[in-house]
RNA sequence: CCAGAGGGCCGGGCGAUCGCCGCCGCGCGCAAGCGUGGGGGAGGAAAGUCCGGGCUCCACGGAAACCACGGUGCCGGAUAACGUCCGGCGGCCCUCGCAAGGGGGUCAGGGAAAGUGCCACAGAGAGCAGACCGCCCAAGGCCUCGGCCCGGCGAAAGGUGAAAGGGUGCGGUAAGAGCGCACCGCGCGGACGGUAACGGACGCGGCAUGGCAAACCCCACCGGGAGCAAGGUUGAAUAGGGACGGCAGGGGAGCAAUCCCAGGACUGGUUCCGGUCCCGCCGUCCGGGUUGACUGCUUGAGCGUUCGGGCAACCGCACGCCUAGAGGAAUGAUCGCCCAUCCUCCGCAAGGAGGUGGACAGAACCCGGCUUACAGGCCCUCUGGCAUU
RNA sequence: UGCCCCGUCGUCUAAUGGUAAGACUACGGAUUCUGAUUCCGUCUAUCGAGGUUCGAAUCCUCGCGGGGCAU
């Protein structure tokens, strides 16, 4: 069960920078956890992509319950693997 | 050394990089802001909201008291206060000891001879105690000499129950019974000790007063209400209110007089009808008030150290320190070393290597408590076991 | 932030401090050629932990969960 789930959607609007955005709802806790979960997921974008996101398109990253218990570098895999599919389905 | 019980303390440490939220400088900019430097940034429970206060407003008022309602409840002390804490007393339980006595735990621990109420089932009887059956047995009667009848002083034994109006032993008696005696328990008085709760030498009394007040209640004491979303200052746009001044005098039809349709204020009389006046725009001023802004807002029953008082809770003197104050609201991520945890391997062992990975939880005006959650670690006291001396 | 109320079978409701009751559901059986209906039977609960009491669903305390109200 991954930690969170990955929205993408191209602008189309010319402008080549990837933008990110973070969706937190009450059902993965207080606001202390759902806070903990934005700062953690904060840490992954600002980490992958940069690198391996998709040039001019949206990121959502919804934060799921049980987020919190997964490992950093865990998480880090399914956002690689989650932007690598995203990136087939883009180019199709 | 191991195990158990009780109590107290800590709640990972150091460093680096990238971020987040306030604050203070400097530079640029009309400003919004941008850049840059410095410094600060969760807890023992921040939680539950179960109590107690500070603070603010409201109400009442000479000060208070009474009623209702709610709470507290051995005594003394601590405290701003408490249902909290400390010390003592008493009851109960556990434990050590032959005993005297010691140690530990626990208690919502005022009043049941002020009154009311309840005590199911069982049982003869459950509150004016003991109807009835049965039991024990003297006198009297019958008689096959073993029993039967009559009678009921008496309440031991059996049986029921959570509880049956003192217990054990001896005497006594026909059999019994505090009927008498000894010890224990209980009640009354009480020298003396203690601030008090209470303890209690000694004397008197044959025993009276079952339990439940976390049932109503009685007694004593405490409590006015609401809460920082309290409260205060300021106050945009739009709409609306009042005063003054100026221009004008609702809408429709009609050239017009006039007619029709409305609304508001005042006013006459019975639900209805009538009378008078007004309705708009502009300007100036005043007051209310929403979104919002600022304040309250963090220096406080504060923290640390030394000394002193006290058995203790705690208190006092001196010195030092400043330690989040934001809007639904920031304190995170990664890496390295160390400290604990667990796993695997090597080793007789001490130990070594590799890996794993950190509980409960998150300030919202502020304090004092209680309760609840919690990985792991440290310390103290008591008890038991094993080993050694 | 403050205040109030409520937790009983799977569901909806009962129960003066004294054996936890009923209806619906579920399951099994009977009736029927089969199903429905009907009849009979069975299973299943006091939110948790302490305390008061001889005895607690009921009384008290704490906790857990749910709902509502004010602003």
């Amino acid at each position: 069960m991954p930690g969170f789930v990955l929205l993408v959607r191209p602008r189309g609007d010319g402008d080549d920078t990837p933008g990110v955005g973070f969706t937190v709802s009450k059902k993965v806790g207080n606001a202390v956890a759902r806070n903990r979960m934005k700062r953690r997921l904060r840490a992954l974008a600002r980490a992958a992509i940069p690198d391996r996101g998709i040039g001019g398109a949206d990121h959502v990253l919804i934060g799921r319950p049980g987020g919190n218990d997964i490992v950093f570098a865990e998480l880090a895999e399914q956002l690689d693997s989650a932007l690598a599919r995203a990136a087939k389905k883009v180019a199709r």
